[in-house]
This record gives structure tokens, C-alpha cells and sequence, in this order.
DNA sequence: CATGAATGAGAGTTCATTCAT
DNA sequence: GATGAATGAACTCTCATTCAT
């Protein structure tokens, strides 16, 4: 059994185990392991959807049999999580790598910033709008009071990454004359919105309205730029 | 049999049926019968879930076995149909009745219209924090291309619905000199941010955060009344 | 209630009822709803297959609720057994229509009877090549040691038909100068031809073999003419 | 997982399986469930009908859970299929293996080979009248334009099972001096009356007519020598 | 480590039939 | 005579999970 929680490389590892180079090998089979799983998963998710990708459907996409998946993770909840943290680290990385189209007034210091805000909450806003599934699984795991069949830690680990997430968005406000207070709650009301204009693109209401969901953001987004502009 | 549709008080009848008081009193019962159902497909919704919402599940709470609800819907997706029928109406008659909290300022007009079109997008986004699980059945019900084995019948009926709903909202931006391009553009952008936070909020993201979604709805609100105060 | 047994206007009364103008009245008013059922029967039969035919259906299509057909008929298998017994009526009034296609040789005695002969059994299976859902039905309500849930005096009845029906082949043989003994075995082995070429078509095993009913049923036909040509 | 396809001894295996002592034990306990299940479909068939060999009942009988059989078989259709492709080898096995019952005047050829038509006839004839749950099955699964719920794939091999089993009677025909057409339609006519004669036996229209299978049987099979006895 | 048979529960749905009204 | 609500049992099938091998 190997059940290291929400897959990644570069999760520090949970306890000290005994290490040499056996021990080590087989650590390194068992993540490559882990990750055709995970792989699996996804491609199940992206095909079928949360109802379709059953327990058996990632197996046999695996080339595995149902109960091996098993010795890699407690619970099918727990294969969620993992592919929901590892599209977090996703997500983050492309907030991280996000630079602004255009660098032409590099002279308004205060300019370049505003800039940078608005290509990291579009890199959010655009991850999302490509991966529609990511975002359901997300809102699938934690639909209610406590999250569905995760453990606490994970929980708390997953919701680290989801701030993480956020936290390059927060800073530009705050280098931008920001309280930490306030940088938080706008960051949340940037979140707010762009998950609202996602979850009403994904069903289809947007459309419904004769509406386009990019176009709604960059409104969005260019609001917020021109109350940012003037020092506060 | 009954089956008529997103069971409500105000859908024209689609047929002229033979009057009597015996049909009458007959015609009561149903809807009560009806009623009685979808008061317990609520309550386990309520409790459980979509997941756990099963036929069975609501009929159990209904008082009948499985087979007897097929006498009043056709299908479970029917039932959770009349369930989000019902839910845009009440939500509907809760938008329509917003009035403003404190109508002191009533020389200006604008300012009038203002705080009507906060009461009323208010209103909205308080009838959903108040019953979250309302939201995540039109959520389920919409949730991709086609809607959940709904007949396009009546998912165009429920979409009426949910644009009924908006439309006081869209009417106060037309009245305050916006055209009609613009309102509908505004109104779904106060759509999507309620949206947006009543979903991080329903998922605790927004307590993850240490924010709190009615201040941050007023807040959003408090933005787009300072954009609309002076005359476009 | 009414609850005759099998459905025709020559049944013979079960019992002698208490006459006089009312009575019958009400008689033929009954005996035209049963009518009106089995026509609905029918059609659901023909369109759907026995699996269709649901009691539900039945009554759908014959403007009836579930319940009301149990004025008429004691189950659903005796809806079926009156069916069949309208079925065989009109089969054998096929069979006794029969007439030779050309009577030309009208001089050879011998010859004019084979013609007759072969007329009557191709109106039998020309019947039911054309209906092969009457054929099911037979085969439905008599598939077991005991009939479906028919009451022997029914199935008596419907043996009566049966018989009926091939007796005009029968006493031709008899005519052709076989004793009765000969004669019976004769018209079962038409019989059986009979039936086991339709059920390889409605299965489509003749079709399979490259064959076609009507080329082997006249071929068989010839067959026993040629034996039948000269006197015992 | 098994899922084979019709069950059968001789198959030819799918795919060159990786073999071993492990391997093949399993295969063995495998075909054993496999056979232990349709054991018990057959049982439920005999004692119960189509209707009543229900995927409960055969599980039941089988001493599993419904669930189960679904390892074994795609469907219930699929274990009518698998029992049907098992009748017909025994069939085809039964047809191969018969032989005149006397050998006396080996002299004349022609009468040898006739002697074999007959009792292959016979064999086809007697399998059916000892079984005759197994044609109910053939002609429930082929009961119209479609199969029921067959893969194209399974009904050509069912069908290829059939006409294997009939061809052992066509060769006699050929080697007695008709050509390819001539016996394919006489061994379709043969299947024909043997089918009818069957039919008639097993829903007790025989009985009704005070005959008996078998000698109407033999008396088919005597015109059918005589018309054969002189070369063509 | 992996198998894959098996469980046990449950899903939605359909049906003939009954019976109070 | 007719309604139609309701029963109760049945249906096929899918699922996450367990565990002896």
C-alpha cells in the first residue's frame, strides 16, 4: 500500500521513511503509478464528466483492475482530490507565468502593475474557461458543510493550494497601495465574479442572455483597473 | 393522472377542462397531492442532496411507494423540474416585492431608482444564500449542453423563468438611461458576481478567505451605485 | 360487470339473462364497448407486439383508464384469449371464401377438389403470412402444458375454432376420397407445414436461407396434389 | 472478467491468452461459473419459461447475487444467447453423430444414403421434441427484424451455428444427385415441417387432434424417401 | 502488487391489479 | 360503469468497495 495523499512530486513527503536506493526505486514506480492513475482519471473526467468517470471506468483506462486502484488511494474521493490538487498546481502555474500582453507604457509604474493584475485574473478566468471539468470537480469536493469524504488535512491542504492560487493576484493589489484587508476582499471579489461568470458560461445561461463570457470579464476587469489607477 | 407541468398557481391551463365542483375539488386534491410531493423531494434535498434524493428517497417521505409518484411525474428529472419551477417563482415574487430600506432621499429620483435596483438585486442574491440547495438544482438541472433530461419545452419555460426574474432588476438600469444593450450586459454582470459569491460562500471558500458574502455583495453593489449615481 | 368470455357476436350465451328491451339494450351497448377494446388491442398488438400491449396501453388507446377494462374482461390474458378468438373467426371465414384461382378444367372432378384444396390451405397461410401477430398471440396463450392463465372452458373454445378452421380442409380430403383417419392426418401435416414455414419467416430463418414462404408453401402444395392426383 | 461469448468447449480462443499452470486453472474455474450459470439459467428456463428465467431467478439458482453474473455476462440477453449457442452444439453434435438404425441392405447405395437423411431428420426432429424449452429459446431471440438486445456480431454466429447444423442434411441431398438449390430448399422445407410439427407438439395442438408427433414425423420423412428412392 | 469475483445496496422504471369514490 | 390513485412486486443494471488468492 502506498496512499501518500493528494499526488504530487513536490509534496513534502508525510513521515521519514526509511530510505536506501531500494526504497527509493520503488517510491519512484509507485508515483509513476500514481500518476497513469491520475492520468486516467482525467481523461475519464474529461471524456464522461463526473458521473461518468466511475471507479471502474479509471481502472480499465489504467490498464488496471478496480481494486488496485486501491493500493494507491483509500477512497475514489481520494483520486478526485488528487486531480483536483494537481490542477490546482496547474492553475497556479499558469497564474505564475502570466505577463501582460502588451509592456508598451512602462513608464507608469503604477500602469505596469495594473497590467499584470489584469493578465493574472485573465490567466485564472481563462484556465477555467479551457477546463470546465476542473472547475466542477473543485465544486463537486466541496459542496457542503464538510467536504465530501475528504479527510481534514487534505481538505486543508487543497485549500492552501486554492490560496496559493490567488496569493500572486493579492500581492499585485497590495504593491499597488492595498491594506492587507482590503487586498483580500478584493481579491475575493475578483474570485466572486470570475467564478460567477464561469459557472453561468458552463450551463449555458450566459448564452442564454446573448451574452459572452471574455467580454464580460475584461468589463469586469477594466471597472476595477480605472478605480485602481488613481492611488488610493 | 396529472402531470401537469412546473407545477405552479399561475400556468395557464393547457386545456379546457370540463368545470364542475366535482372537478374542482378533484383538481385541488391533485395539486395538493402534487404539493405534498414536492414538499418532500424538498426536504430531502434539503437533507441529503441531490445524491440522495432519489425516487425512492421522496417517496418514502411522501408517504407513497416509488411507483405511485409516477402518477403525478414522469420522471424524477420532472419532479426536481417542478421543484426549480416552483423555487423561480418564489424567487421571482420575492424580487418583484424589494422595496428599498430607507426611502429618505425620496426628492432625487435617481437616487430612488438606485436604491430600488440595489433592494432588488439584494433580494435576489438574499433568496439564494437563504436556500442554497435552490441554487444547486437549477445548477444540476443546466449543467452542460443538453439540460438534465428535461424536455426542451420545459427547459425553455424554466429559462422564461430565470429571465423574468432579472427583468425588475434589467428594468430599474433602463429607466436609469442605460439602453437596452447595456442594461441586459449589466444585469448579467450582477447575475454572475451573485452568482459567483453565493457559490464560494455556499462552499465555505469565502469563510476560507475571513470574508463574509452580504458585505461583499454590498460592497459590489456599493461600486455599481457609485457608477450609476451620475447620468450616463 | 360483463365478463362474457371470449368476445363475438355469435357466442352463444353463457347463460340465459333476464330479458326484455332494457336488458338487451344494455347488451349491445356492452357488447360494442368490448369491441371498442379489442380494436384497441388490436391496433396496440400490431404496432407494438405483445410485449406493447400492455394493459396501460390498451386502455390508453381505447380512451379507457386501467381500471375500466376489468369491467369487461377478467384479466389482461383474457383480453388476449378474445383476441384470439376474433382472430380465428376471421380466419375462418378466410378458408371457407377460398375459391380456386382458375376453374378451368371444370370437366375432371378429382382435379376441381385438389384446386379447392390448395385454395383453402393457402387462405390459411396466406392469413397468416399477412398477420403473423395473430400467430404470436396463438402461440402466446397456449405455449405450456396448461394455456396462460385461460380458464379450460375458454381454451375448449378456442380449440373449437381452431378446429372449425381446418375442418373445410379436412372434408375435402374426405371428399378426395381419404377416411377420416387419413383425412386428420393429412390436415395436420398441412398444418404443421403451415405453421413451421411462417415461423421461420417471421424469424427470418427462411429469409437466411435464401428462401421465400410462398415459393416453399406452393411447392409443398405440389407436392401432395401430385399424391392426391389419383384415387387411393 | 470472462465475458466469452457463447459458451462453448470448441471456440476458438479470442486471443492467444499468456498461458501457464496459474492461468489455466483459472480459465478452468472460470468456464466452470460460467457453465454453473447457465446451468441454472437453464433450469429457471425449464421449470419457469422466458418469462419467469429472470436475472434474479437465475442468480438465485446459481447461489449468486445479481450483480454477479454481470462478470460473467454482458446482459441477460447475453446468457440467452450463450444458452442458445450451447443448445445448438449439442444439436449439431447430435445431427453429426447419428446413424441408420439398420444397416441391412448396404447393398444399394442409394438406399444407404437415404437411410442417413432419414436419420439425421430424425436426430434434428427427436433433439427439439426431447428439448423443447431450447426452441422456445431460438425463437425468442430471433423474434423479429432485430434480435433481441444481440450484438450483429453474436446473431451472424448464432446463425452460422444453425445452418452448421442443418448442412450434415443438405450433403446427403447433394450426394444423392440434387444440385446446391435443389437441396437447400429441400432442407429448408424439412426444417419447416420438423419446426411446425413441433411447434404444434409442444403447445399440445397435436394432442388435440389425436395424432402424435412422431409418427407424422416418420410419415413426412416416408414421402420424402419415396419422392428420393429413384435418381433424379 | 494485483487480480477479479462477489457483495450488498440501490438506482429508475414498469406493470397488472385493486378499490374507494 | 368508470375513475385513477395506489400498491407491491418485479425488472435490468451499475456502483464502490472488499478480500481471498
Amino acid at each position: 500500500m502506498v496512499k501518500s495523499t493528494a499526488g504530487s512530486p513536490d509534496d513534502a513527503p508525510a513521515q521519514a521513511a526509511p530510505s536506501g536506493p531500494r526504497v527509493l526505486r520503488e517510491a519512484v514506480i509507485n508515483e509513476a503509478r500514481r500518476t497513469l492513475i491520475l492520468d486516467a482519471a482525467r481523461s475519464a473526467f474529461l471524456e464522461l464528466g463526473l458521473d461518468g468517470a466511475s471507479l471502474r471506468e479509471i481502472a480499465k483506462r489504467a490498464g488496471y483492475t478496480p481494486g488496485a486502484l486501491y493500493s494507491y488511494f483509500g477512497s475514489r474521493e481520494e483520486i478526485y482530490a488528487a486531480l483536483l490538487g494537481e490542477s490546482l498546481l496547474r492553475l497556479q502555474r499558469r497564474v505564475d507565468d502570466a505577463t501582460p500582453a502588451n509592456s508598451a507604457s512602462a513608464t507608469d509604474e503604477r500602469a505596469v502593475l495594473i497590467a499584470l493584475l489584469r493578465a493574472r485574473a485573465k490567466a485564472f478566468f481563462d484556465f477555467y474557461r479551457e477546463h470546465p471539468q476542473d472547475m466542477d470537480l473543485g465544486f463537486y469536493l466541496f459542496n457542503g458543510a464538510r467536504p465530501r469524504g475528504l479527510t481534514p488535512e487534505l481538505n486543508q491542504r487543497l485549500n492552501g493550494r486554492l490560496q496559493a492560487t490567488l496569493q500572486p493576484i493579492q500581492d499585485v493589489l497590495v504593491r499597488l497601495g492595498l491594506n492587507e484587508a482590503e487586498a483580500v476582499i478584493e481579491t475575493t471579489a475578483i474570485f466572486a465574479h470570475t467564478v460567477g461568470l464561469l459557472m453561468l458560461n458552463n450551463t449555458g445561461r450566459i448564452r442564454l442572455f446573448g451574452q459572452n463570457a471574455q467580454a464580460l470579464m475584461a468589463r469586469y476587469l477594466d471597472a476595477l483597473s480605472a478605480r485602481l489607477a488613481s492611488p488610493v
